[in-house]
Formats: structure tokens, sequence, C-alpha cells
DNA sequence: AATGAATGAGACTTCATTCAT
DNA sequence: AATGAATGAAGTCTCATTCAT
């Protein structure tokens, strides 16, 4: 995880490094991501990477979580004991509505972070990983073990099928609205926004348990 | 798509080299994926692949389009015309029933279709398997819009929002099923199914439009 | 040179063969010509290939020593000992325009016959066809030598260097013209053939051994 | 054309390279040429032909234009404008004489230039060196172009003919004496010269177009 | 402290040739 | 008599990594 001269260097510089990096590993995956584009693109030499970094694997190691940090630190997020049964789902508005700037914010840190869960399928960037990325699958654990306890999540199926699950659909509809992302009004993004926390809310509420189908 | 002679060899050297690619593309990718390795697995010759394949991207498509015709001559799929308003959710249920013998088999090519929403993440692999792939998702498309003339499936959001999504989801709970596959009992693999079923009728249910949060 | 079976075989089957390694070795060259290409365009197998004959070079020199029989044969030339002081750059005049009947023929020896210097530069390729090519260059030395014996032809410089420089000049302006083909009128081709000749009589003539610069 | 790194290294290493580079174009053509085979007589390893050139093309580029500088710097041109009437064949044999030294140099570029025409007339050597190479014909139009102004080089041909027919020409007389510079004395090889003076003259003279045949 | 030079392995692809049938 | 299957060497090019300076 990056050797302690990175830490030394000037924080723009590092900066630099780590956007180049992310941006890489983003859109090529590690395997394919190559040393030589990143060091043209962070205008820096490989015997500079060599010396911050142990190898390739350590590079995506800190960059990731450095991105972790980031958007740990800049997101506000309900803590799980103050959440109730009447406020739930409207918590859950209240992230999906500031998380928009973030995805607004389309920085390193935030590309990074939508091309995790296809990384992470490369078993070299997994091991890399290990440990780093859990962050937001064990927070979102912790939400919906919570709502079970209040009664507002279904316990018809194992928490982490129901946990893996709407982590891929969440992230499909990321993409989606990403991909479409220039071309929507305000008023649709904010439209389509709610529509996608309804439609988790449906998928995931207690109530259907009682259904007749 | 594989050079004629390719179909008159010996159909079980055939199967070994499909499923040595096979293997190869759903472990790694297209990029990563090596000619090399697939090669060594299959006990061919690197020569004897550019006999048979024009490239890689050859092979690719070559194991895509075979995937596909045998998952399609093994699953019956009910006709989209002769779903009813009564029967929808049934027939879903038969369907993912059926679904489970070609999930148990797991043969080189039930792992690559389960592989493949990642691998046409790859610009050059969507290209290679241009056409080739979009049966599946043509079909689920095919059945939520018959569900929303039914009345069935909500249409409260876009169709292809909802259709990425419900891929997503579907896909990460096949996979979290598989992974645990050996420890599951009979009676336990039923059951998730089930579940699994339930949950995308929660999810896609047009009864939820007239709900109150 | 072509094993005896090539003689025996069906003499269409035999031209399809030739014409087909001819033109990939006119456009490529000796090494960079292609096999594969060549069995490809004749519509046979690698294996009949070399059923026929011993090797790539082989194959060459066969289509070689083919080229400069059919051009023999169809070319009259005048006897060496019929020449005579006045007559002789009418001969070469006549010569010339009946050479135009091939040019425009384009067929595979043709074409052969207009890259072969090119291709012998090869040092594999002048190994194969050893001895088979000379004879242009054999009976273009005669024509010479005898002008000079007439006195028509100068002596000022070795007969050897005065070849290989008409020759060259000659086959440079053959490809000029080649290449303008198409574009040129009955009467631009006749008279450039004929400035062609003027030029080349110039070049060799006696006279200018007694020129004052 | 060269990396910018090439131009730092220690002007002796680059000439092992361009040396190695250039007797393996110049024997085999462009695309015939082996980068194994030139990293291995330069004594250098693959990567680092990658290092400092693009691909091969770049390479061939790079020779080539090293060589015309070599060239161009050595040898001394008379000005165009400067030639008249009455001195025009003694600048040429001038020139002609100068050119001597070169040939007696006998080094990689001498060796490149030399082999020049046959290698343009591989297309991706023609592209790869577009520009750099039109030096020398150029030159040679500029002289006759400025002959034929001077009434002393003839008018009857194309100017563009006789200019392919005479570099032509030309080259095949450099070829012929240099395979025989070993065995010839110094006056034989100023008699040569000097001869191929005449033989060009003569070629090419005005006097010609009031001869009769 | 920092880097650029250098490398060898491995990438995909094409090739001439052999051989069992 | 004739061929198609198969191969290994070699082709160009990219790569992550090392190391002397």
């Amino acid at each position: 995880m990056a050797r302690p001269r990175f830490e030394k260097l000037d924080p723009r510089r590092q900066e630099e490094i780590l956007a180049a990096a992310a941006a890489e590993f983003a859109a090529r995956g590690f395997e394919s991501a190559s040393l030589n584009r990143i060091v043209a693109r962070a205008g820096t030499s490989k015997g500079a990477l060599y010396y911050y970094f142990e190898d390739k694997a350590d590079l995506l190691a800190t960059v990731a979580d450095r991105a972790v940090r980031r958007v740990l630190a800049e997101t506000e997020f309900p803590a799980i004991e103050s959440l109730t049964k009447e406020g739930y789902w409207e918590r859950v508005r209240e992230v999906s509505r500031r998380s928009v700037r973030s995805l607004e914010a389309d920085t390193w840190y935030i590309r990074l972070m939508r091309a995790f869960w296809r990384l992470r399928e490369e078993e070299a960037a997994r091991r890399a990983t290990a440990g780093v990325m859990d962050w937001s699958r064990d927070l979102t654990r912790a939400f919906l073990q919570r709502g079970q306890e209040l009664g507002t999540v279904r316990t018809d199926l194992p928490l982490e099928l129901m946990l893996v699950m709407f982590l891929a659909a969440d992230e499909a509809g990321d993409r989606w609205m990403m991909d479409r992302w220039p071309h929507l009004s305000e008023t649709e993004k904010s439209d389509l926004l709610d529509a996608r926390v309804d439609f988790a809310r449906d998928m995931l509420d207690a109530r259907h348990m009682g259904w007749e189908p």
C-alpha cells in the first residue's frame, strides 16, 4: 500500500498520479491496464512508479484505498442506530439525492468506485483490494439488517443473497443513468432517482411477505 | 465464425477446444484471455487454433454462438402471446425451475453464458459477439413488455432501466447460488429459486404503483 | 523444377496454379509471397503444392521457367547473324513494336517477367532461378555484341556495364509506360515506343565516339 | 521518426543500431527485414528497439532520414542556376568524380542509399520514407530541366520518362562498379567514371534530335 | 530522491513444411 | 493420387519490472 515516500510527495503530484492510474484501471480493468499509459498520462516516469509503489497491484490497492476514504469523507451517512421504521425509506431517499452530487462531480475516485465491481471480478484485482472495498457492501448490509430489525425489510430471502442482488441492480441503474447523463434534464434526473428509490423499496419491502400472488 | 473445417472436426475435439476457450474467456475476459493458456488447456497447438478460427475474436464469437444455441435448444420458453394476466408469474416460475437443470449442468457453455454480461463490457468482445448474445436480453424485454400490456408489470420506470436492473440482479442471484451450490440441499435449492421468483415479482409488480410509502 | 507428376496434370489446372503463384511472386517478391494466398487463389490445397513441387523455391523456379518458354515461343526475334549495319536499329524497332502485343496481353507470365529483375534481388530467388532467367540478358548481350561487330554499337564502355545499364533503363521505361497504360491513346503509345527506341539507339550508338563534347 | 530519447543515446551506439538496421533493410527489403536479425546484429534487445522507435516503419524512416542527411552534408552540388550551356556536362563530371569518395566509403548509409529505389518498391517502405527520399530524384530532375532550358538536354521524351530511365541506368552502373570495386585499379576506376558520364551525356544530349537514324 | 535505459517474457498472428490417411 | 490436419518457429509489438546512476 504505497511506500511511505509517497505520502511525503507533493499532494498535487500525488493526485495526478492517482487520477491517471484510476482512469486507466476504471477503463481497462486490472490486467489490461498499462503502466506505460498511466505514466504517460500522469506525466511521470516508470521508475517513479516503482519508487513509490511495490508493483502494479500495490498501485491499484492505493488508488482504491484513497477512493474509499474520499467518498466516505464526502458523503454523510445517517447513523445506523438512528434509523426508525417510519423514517427508513426517507433516509435512503436522502442518501440517494446527496449521492447525485458526487456522481456529478465525476472525479477520478468516483469513477473508480463505479467501476469497482467489474474490476473486482479479476482475481488479481480482488487480491490487491482485499478488505479495501468491503466498505460499501458492509454499509449496505448494515442498512438492510437494521431494516429487517425494524420490520421494514423483508426476511424471506437470505440477507446476503438480497444484498448482492440489490447491489448489482443498483450499480446497473447507476450505469444506465450515467450513460444518459448529458441528455437528461434536471427534472428527469430527479424523477429517475426517486423512481429508483421506489424500485429499491418495492424490491426489499417487508409488506410483500403477506401478499397473495 | 469458425472456418468450415472446424465443423468437420471430431465433436469431442471441438468440445475440448471450445471448453478450454470458454473457461479462459469466462475467467479473464476477452483481452486478458491468453491464447497460449487456451492452447495449453485444450492440448492443441497455436497453429491449430488459427487453422480453425480467423482470430481471437472469431474464437470468442464461435464459443458464444455455440453457447447460445445449446441453451436455447435445452430450454423451453412459453410463447409470449400465450401469457395471461393470471398465469404470468406462474409461467415465470416454471421457466426458473426448468433453468435449474442447465445451472446444474455447469458445462462450459453455461459458465460462459453466466459470465457474458461482464465479458460484453469490453468493446472488442461486444463487437465480436454482436447479435449473438442479444437473445436473452431480447427475450426478457419481450416478457416484461407483455407483462406491462397485461397490467402485471409496473410502468413507472423506463422499460430499459427496469430491464438492465432486473438482469443484473438476476445474474447476481445466479452467481450467488452457484457459488454455494454444492452446499445446498435439494429443498434449499428449490426454496431459494422460488424466493428469487417472488423477489423478481415483487420488484416488478404493477401493484406497487398504488402504494402509500 | 516441378516433380514429373505436375507435367501429367490437366493443363488447365497447371495454368491455374502457375498463374496464382506468378501473381503472388510478382506482387510480393519471393520471401514475402505466401503459399497460403497462392493456394487460396488457385483453388487448390497446400498438400497439393507439396505434392507437385519440392518447396517454395521450386515453385518459383517452375513458374519462371514456364514464363521464359512462353515468351520465347511467342516472340519472333530476328536471327542474330541476319543483322546488318543498315537494318540494325530497324530490327530493334520491329521487336519493340511486336513486344507491345505481349505487354498488352498482361497474362501471368508477362507480368512475372516484368517483375523479374526486382524478384532476383532476393538472394533466395536468385538461387531458385539461376540459369532460368539469363535468357533475356543473353539475348540482349548477343544483340549488342553483334552491333559492336557491325560498328553500330559503341565500344568505349565494357559490354557488361553497357548491358546492365541498358537493361535497367529499358525496364524502368517499361514500368513507366505500364503505369500509365490505361491513360495513353494509341498514337501516344506508338510515339512513346518509338521515342524509347530512339533513346536506346542514341544511348548505344557508335557515332558518339567521334563527338566533341 | 525516432523518439527523442534516441538522439540522446551515445552516438556510437546509435551508429551500431542504425548500421545493423540499414544492412538488413538494404539486403532484404522492408517487409522481409527481420527485427530479430537487426537486434541480434546490433547487440541490443527487442524491447530496446521499441524503446527508441515507434515501430518497424519508424526505424526505416529514421535510417533513411539519417542517410540522406549524411550524403547531403558530404556532397557539394553546384547551384542549379549557375549551370551554363558550355559548362553543363563538365559540372556533371565533377559531381560524378566527387561522388567516388562516398562510394568508396561504403558505410551503412551509402549502402542504404544505393538500395533505396528497390526498397521503395514496397508500398509500406514508400509510406514510411515519404518525403525523405525524394531528394535525389528532385535534384536530378532539376538538373535535367535546367539542361533542357539551356538547350543541352533533349526534349523529345517526356521529362519524367527520361528521368526514371536515367536514374535506373545510373544506379545499375553504380552497382556494377561497386561489385567489381576491389578488382579495379585507380585508373580503371577513373576511366569508367568518365565513360559513364559520357554515356549519360550521349543518352541525354539534345544534339540527337537532328540525327538521321 | 528520482529516473531513463534496458530487458525478456509473452501477446496475437502468419508461415512453410510434414505426414497420416 | 491427393489432401487437410497439425505444428513449431518466427513475425511484430507491448508489457511489468529491474537497476545503474
